[in-house]
DNA sequence: AAATTATTTTAGATTTGCCTAAATTATTTT
DNA sequence: AAAATAATTTAGGCAAATCTAAAATAATTT
């Protein structure tokens, strides 16, 4: 069984590895997690010796299959736990990230398949990411960033990149949320902020850049 | 803000002390926590140092106002935890403590509040005990010990001292839960074992003295 | 290819919570 | 009240996870 710390550390090494496909690097966990790099060589020589990662000095680490299946079930815990708060205990999505992160490492296996049972058997969670089920098996929704489409194209609102608070409460500010429809009337070339219309009403709005880089829309 | 031991430590000692009545010792701790004495003493020490508790060398130790605030937050939590296993995720309440018990360290005020809210604000744990509100102050309800109880008497099940699994499920099996109207028939002199009838039905079934000296109720 | 810079690792400490073994204090027995 | 026993504390250490400072390796620049 994993300690607290060494699963923190395992589910970092997912996200930076764009879930599993690159090298990771030392520096790079270290800032994830906030912690020297020092702490991370040697995290990185326990993990390496209980096989939960592929690691040479100075090379960077990926996941070993036991790595990424640990990894998915943290993140599988994490995500309905997120559900619960925002569906059953009426949280916003900008507030559950915290506390998730605490109940991620609550270690009962069915507690978890209870909870997803009685959340209905969720499919994402309430930021778009998808939920892995038992077998750590995800769920991939075709989808392009906003900032990659063009003029005309319209889609719906599958999935968030960025998740801090800030972001999200401005989304909620302006009215996107999951599902959302949005069409693009017009790109402006200077900066590449768009005009959009928002579930079909009459009501157009601008949008950065910095904020169409972070949007999901549905294929 | 206390740690993860600190909690487990603050929270023995409420229940040995009988919920705050008499002084505790380091032997006892060490029992209940499942370390050993040296490690209590040393944590006496720190805990006295934030004063959570009073301690004199050899003498025991007691909760102050603010320990005794942080033990009820904390059963506060446990106990809310198992009300929503028990009712909202269908657990056993044999198969409940463990989890809770991990539960109970999440914090976050907000989170247990609007657990309290969703479950409806239960003032009984799925074992009969009181769930303290948010100012720790406990709702007291007046039971007596089956055991201390007379021939003829009867009363429903309020709560129950002994909470372990072996006990909850024999209990299941006789048909015994929280609630359950008792009275007693016969009380056998030998060995103090009762007869009982169950919720006024025509079946009569006899209870050894180690059962009836674990459930309370109501007077 | 040598020098500089960036990254990573090693070595040695620190903190928390725990341990064992020995010493101390309190309690009980004779 | 002295001896024996029980309970508690002290002293010294260990493991996990962290840190700083110094050394080693890799990558980049000139």
């Amino acid at each position: 069984m994993l300690s607290y710390t060494e699963e923190n550390y395992i589910k970092a090494i997912f996200h930076l590895s764009g879930d599993g496909e690159k090298d990771v690097f030392t520096n790079d966990i270290s800032e994830e997690l906030a912690t020297k790099p020092a702490s991370v060589t040697d995290m990185m020589k326990k993990l390496a010796q209980k096989e939960l990662v592929n690691y040479k000095k100075y090379q960077g680490v990926t996941l070993t299959k036991s790595g990424r299946a640990s990894a998915l079930k943290v993140i599988r815990k994490h995500r309905l736990w997120e559900v619960f708060l925002v569906e059953k205990l009426k949280f916003n999505w900008d507030e559950v990230h915290e506390i998730a992160e605490q109940l991620e490492h609550i270690q009962s296996n069915l507690l978890i398949e209870r909870l997803d049972e009685f959340l209905e058997f969720p499919a994402y969670d309430p930021h778009g990411d998808p939920i892995p089920n038992e077998d750590g098996k995800i769920k991939v929704k075709k989808m392009v960033l906003l900032s990659d489409v063009k003029e005309g194209f319209a889609g719906d609102v599958a999935c968030l990149k960025e998740t801090s608070s800030s972001f999200l409460k401005y989304l909620d500010k302006i009215g996107i949320k999951i599902g959302t429809n949005i069409k693009i009337n017009h790109i402006v070339e200077f900066d590449s902020s768009m005009d959009i219309t928002i579930d079909n009403t009459k009501i157009r709005i601008n949008i950065s850049s910095d904020v169409s880089k972070n949007i999901f829309i549905t294929l």
